[in-house]
DNA sequence: GGGAATATTCCC
DNA sequence: GGGAATATTCCC
């Protein structure tokens, strides 16, 4: 079969279909050293999400199509789906890696759970719905407002290296504290000691005075 | 053109060659749950490695083979070498996206760098040579011995968090330490305290009998 | 050559 | 649905 995305780079459009491209299909990786606001090099809408608008827009209706609403869209034939439209615009053919792409970018799978065994239609029941509050028939330019997930292990890392930082400016702070604490609990003491050892020492000379 | 890799999932052979695979080409993640001796579910040679291996193996020698030795490999034509070979076996048809999996297994670029201009061979400077101590010409057994690098940032994250760690271990002892040196020398202050303060007590009440 | 992002795979 | 690995891309 013909791979139509072989040399395809990213920020070219993809290449199967026609091109009225009415999104921002370029990606390009943030400066690391450029503050936030840099206009020229920001990252723009991941390919995943273009891709995806454009293969549910384009696609043949009775394979895969958006809801009458618009709202959400609907994959009616997993099986064809998967074999004759995503190779169409990813390097692959696997509903299952499709699907893990939808969850990163937050889509959640819609069921229609009929109440009763009788309401099953076997024409629908294997339709596989997803939404996404931002991926909406007609309104391509929510897209740029959706949100890659993070990889959770960096997340976790990061947790953990702020939860470490905190902990090491505590223990710091009480350091000092007790350093601190020390020093005025040993001055107090030495104070006192002193004061009464110089009374003390007064009145044995007052008395030894006496005595002689 | 063709891609012969479409469907291809992780564990099968490439398709596009013979199949007289005399390496394991199976890729299995490391169960987390399993301690690190299970035998059946370890992660085997990633697909990289074998593919890289069987590619230079099979490949038209006018675009890429072993070195003459059989220690390194030689790209004698990138041009053809991306758009022909690679997508035999991997996703894309990137030289650049290929020296990049050869950096993450530890390869290096080998030059021949030539002391005279004059000695500079037009038809071998462009070549392009790879050298990795395990990747060696008839010896597939020693793939598996090689390591891809754990992304860096994890590295690092895992080398800032058990810095902080050992902070935070160190940070602790001292406030034990402190803790238990000042009551020592609380202690010992209010020892010697007490004892001079008996002493002159002793010697006043003395000294008050002898002036009563 | 390598950092860091997204993409794809495999597993639980 | 999501964790974690490898794969691919893009950038410096």
């Amino acid at each position: 079969m013909v791979h139509p995305t072989k040399k395809q780079k990213r920020g070219s459009s993809s290449s199967s279909s026609s091109s009225s491209s009415s999104i921002e299909t370029s990606y390009t990786v943030k400066a690391s050293s450029s503050s936030s606001s840099c206009p020229t090099k920001q990252h723009q809408l991941p390919l995943f999400l273009s891709k995806t608008y454009h293969m549910i827009d384009r696609c043949d209706p009775t394979i895969s199509t958006w809801s009458i609403a618009g709202d959400n869209f609907v994959v009616k034939d997993v099986e064809k789906f998967a074999s004759e439209v995503l190779p169409l615009y990813f390097k692959h053919s696997n509903f299952s890696s499709f699907a893990r792409q939808l969850n990163f970018y937050g889509f959640r799978k819609l069921r229609s759970d009929p109440i009763l065994t009788n309401d099953i239609d076997p024409q629908t029941s294997c339709y596989v719905r997803f939404y996404h509050e931002k991926f909406q028939k007609d309104h391509p330019e929510l897209l740029q407002t959706i949100k890659r997930a993070t990889k959770a292990s960096d997340q976790q890392s990061k947790e953990d290296v702020d939860t470490l930082k905190l902990e090491v400016y505590k223990l710091k702070n009480l350091v000092t504290e007790m350093e601190v604490g020390m020093e005025r609990k040993i001055s107090d003491m030495t104070y006192d000691y002193n004061r009464r050892i110089t009374s003390l020492t007064t009145e044995c000379d007052r008395l030894a005075n006496l005595v002689k």
